[in-house]
DNA sequence: ACATTAAGTGATT
DNA sequence: AATCACTTAATGT
């Protein structure tokens, strides 16, 4: 066996050992490469051909994706004992990925052929498990992503409201409470209450209670 | 001092 | 981001 197979059968048991069954064990190791990635590096990119799964054994990928400006938003990350299933998806449909990954922290990772990945699914319990579990996980990664960045839409609205509602009022302190401002936005007493705090801490406001204070 | 209402928090979905 | 279930703080009587 040689060097390469031999650290790759070592970090795949002692990685892999209790979630696959012994056979497709065997055939990562017949299959699979072994590689080491330095931070910083890019594993893929928008637009390219996905040839290879990842197994990340340990280390840090950040999945990324960028819209016209070239302004970048982490989707999620993949950690150890993480695959890209998405990229999986992609695999099969050999279409391009819609992704970059880029390596956060100095990654080991398990590559299998893609065509592997697809005739795996029907023959092992262990790997489609796997497989869909990933999947899973990653959609809630994005759920929460997107809640992040909706969370962030509204905090700017939030300010401009309350910056226009100054501006209106032609006074710098809102007579206010927080349950009239989530009625005009359309949201709860709760969230204004953490996103106005979010803004005090920043020193764009103050808080008293009925009123809010706009500083400069 | 006590009740009422506003605001803050942590956990959950 | 919304909701729940409390807790804590400010105010009125």
């Amino acid at each position: 066996m040689s060097p390469e197979k031999s650290i790759l059968k070592k970090k795949l048991i002692e990685n892999y050992a209790t979630i696959f069954e012994k056979e497709l064990i065997n055939e990562i190791i017949e299959v699979g490469s072994f590689q080491s990635l330095k931070s910083g590096e890019q594993l893929i990119d928008i637009g390219d051909e996905m040839t290879h799964i990842p197994l990340i054994v340990d280390g840090v990928i950040k999945i990324i994706r960028e819209d016209e400006n070239g302004e970048e938003i982490a989707l999620y990350f993949l950690e150890k004992g993480d695959t890209c299933a998405i990229s999986f998806v992609n695999c099969i449909n050999r279409t391009k990925s819609m992704f970059r990954g880029v390596v956060t922290r100095d990654t080991e990772g398990i590559f299998i052929p893609v065509n592997k990945v697809d005739i795996w699914l029907q023959k092992y319990e262990s790997w489609r498990r796997f497989i869909i579990d990933s999947y899973h996980f990653r959609l809630i990664e994005m759920v929460e992503s997107i809640d992040r960045l909706a969370f962030l839409n509204v905090e700017k609205r939030l300010y401009k409201y309350l910056i226009d509602k100054s501006k209106i009022m032609k006074d710098k302190t809102l007579i206010i409470t927080h349950q009239e401002i989530a009625e005009d936005n359309h949201t709860s007493r709760v969230v204004v209450s953490r996103l106005l705090k979010r803004l005090e801490n920043d020193g764009q406001i103050t808080i008293r209670r009925n009123r809010i204070i706009i500083e400069n």
